[in-house]
RNA sequence: GCCCCCAUCGUCUAGAGGCCUAGGACGCCACCCUUUCAAGGUGGAGAUCAGGGGUUCGAAUCCCCUUGGGGGCACCA
């Protein structure tokens, strides 16, 4: 049987980290067996769902290159594959046939219990110090009662009565696991009261009548796997295998969480962080080859990934790493694919006033050779090479001066540097051009070249720690190198 | 509270009874390279494999208990 496997997140947030690599273990899965990768759309909470979370869901999925096989329309686009719609809320036809079903088998049953009934419930078992579960108050209403509560105008919930007994399955991950259906907090909640389905009974009729086969999602649904189980059996589909992931965790170890880290795949590619880092980052948490690569394309985790490999233990998100990889991937960036992937980034610069202009693709081309390896992130640019785009810098003077030196040879070392600067001809403004003459000055002088190359550094970018300086130079252009040398010594004189 | 899951350097991990006096990577430290910063190179610190019992000639690897951590127990997903 050909594998199917599906992502189905819901759209009442931005495109999460988690989420993201959930979606990434089922695609893995499925280009590695040659399966089928299915996205559906998980509605049915309407009040936090909306078309903008689901347009940003979409979009994060397809920027790290997880296309989906089979999913719903959007945007002009027709839906994709035999099952649509793929969107929940636009299914609840299926839901309302199988839960009359159930309630034709007496599988469910409606249940009348108000919300602060409910309530009032749950707060005397916890008093009691007893798992919270439903009483089963509904579970055995005769025909006669059920039609006086609804003559009363009350509405039922639709409840799935759990029955006894021990679920087991063989979960991929996690091995053998049972749970006892005692433990399962009574029998719960398939249709609101409102008619609307809810999460474990609508993931259910969509597995079944989309074929999945394996059920790869987060460790968190570990313990609402039994619900979904009995489920599968009640309605008489075959129940698929599961795989669940273990979790990404906070630095302290709690699940992984907005309060406490950045969970929005959004918020890492405005930073600049690449698709191709993150894709490897992500494929390495809670994963691994078993050798010792971990610089891994797409391509080549699909070759290698094996979810039976996948680890059980969750695994803290650790940014470093994610940067460390980042800079890999992007020095292994082709130059024109860099260049592209860096105008948005210097774009935005403009528009948040950071720098003043923008600069020309062949100017990113000629910089290239010097900030390629120095990006931890595509967003760091502005902060590498910005004084190139603006008009002046703001120099201060005490960071002017080198350790060793004092003002009055501070004066002395760029007013020198400048005069050489200046006698190297306009044409031969090259970096190989201009080091020598300055080497020699230093010599000359009796200065140590770092200290003269350091306030030549400072003088016209206004910072400590730059590109190599003959380069920073020469992108500068001699006029503005000299012009900024100038203003240098105004700074150190007034 | 109840149920379930998990447990190797700070972090991500290798390890599927002898190859482990536990390997790699990130981070950290030092040195080299060097005009600064990176990148790169070399080296180092860092895990008595959570603890305790077994099983075995032999255990990080198998079993049990303890401890610790996490997740789940909604008319959220």
């Amino acid at each position: 049987m050909t594998s199917r496997v599906r992502i189905a997140p819901s759209p009442t947030g931005p495109l999460h980290i988690g989420t993201a690599r959930t979606a990434l273990f089922n695609f893995l899965h499925a280009r590695h067996v040659g399966g089928t990768f299915i996205l559906r759309l998980e509605d049915t909470d309407v009040v936090r769902s909306t078309v903008e979370f689901e347009r940003d869901i979409l979009d994060g999925l397809r920027w790290l290159g997880l296309d989906w096989d089979e999913g719903p329309e959007v945007a002009g686009e027709p839906a994709r594959g035999p099952h649509a719609p793929y969107r929940q809320m636009e299914r609840l036809p299926l839901y309302a046939a199988a839960a009359e079903r159930l309630l034709g088998d007496d599988m469910a049953y409606p249940c009348y219990c108000t919300p602060d009934l409910l309530d009032a419930d749950r707060k005397a078992q916890e008093a009691a110090k007893e798992a919270p579960r439903y009483v089963g108050r509904c579970a055995h209403l005769t025909p006669d009662e059920r039609l006086a509560r609804e003559a009363d105008g009350l509405r039922g919930a639709l409840r799935f009565r759990v029955g006894e007994g021990i679920v087991a399955f063989d979960d991929i991950v996690r091995g053998h696991v049972e749970i006892d259906v005692r433990n399962l907090g009574g029998d719960f909640i398939i249709v609101r009261a409102d008619g609307t389905p809810l999460y474990h009974f609508t993931v259910v009729v969509d597995d079944a009548a989309m074929g999945i086969t394996e059920v790869i999602r987060g460790e968190d649904h570990l313990s609402n796997t039994p619900k979904h189980i009995l489920l599968f059996r009640a309605l008489g589909h075959d129940v698929p295998r599961f795989a669940h992931l273990p979790l990404i965790l906070n630095p302290d170890r709690t699940k992984m969480s907005k309060r406490k880290s950045q969970t929005a795949i959004d918020d890492y590619i405005a930073q600049g962080f690449i698709r191709e880092a993150l894709v490897n980052y992500l494929a390495l948490l809670g994963w691994s080859t078993g050798t010792e690569e971990e610089i891994l394309s797409l391509d080549a985790i699909v070759e290698r990934f094996d979810i039976g490999a996948v680890h059980k233990g969750g695994a803290v998100f650790d940014r470093e790493r994610l940067e460390w990889l980042n800079g890999q991937w992007i020095r292994r960036l082709p130059a024109d694919d860099l260049i592209d992937r860096l105008r948005p980034f210097v774009e935005a610069d403009v528009a948040a006033a950071r720098i003043e202009w923008m600069p020309s693709d062949d100017e990113l081309r000629s910089l290239l050779p010097v900030i390629q390896e120095r990006l931890p992130t595509l967003g760091a640019v502005g902060d590498l090479v910005g004084f190139l785009w603006v008009r002046d810098v703001d120099v201060d003077a005490a960071m002017l001066v080198p350790k060793r030196w004092d003002v009055a040879t501070t004066v002395e070392g760029i007013s020198a540097a400048r005069d050489t600067i200046e006698s190297v001809g306009d044409v031969a403004f090259e970096a190989e051009e201009l080091e020598p003459p300055l080497r020699a000055l230093a010599e000359a002088r009796g200065w140590k070249a770092g200290d003269l190359f350091m306030a030549v550094r400072v003088a016209v970018t206004g910072r400590t720690a730059t590109p190599p300086l003959f380069d920073t130079l020469v992108a500068l252009g001699r006029d503005r190198v000299i012009e900024r040398l100038d203003r240098a010594l105004s700074v150190l004189t007034s």
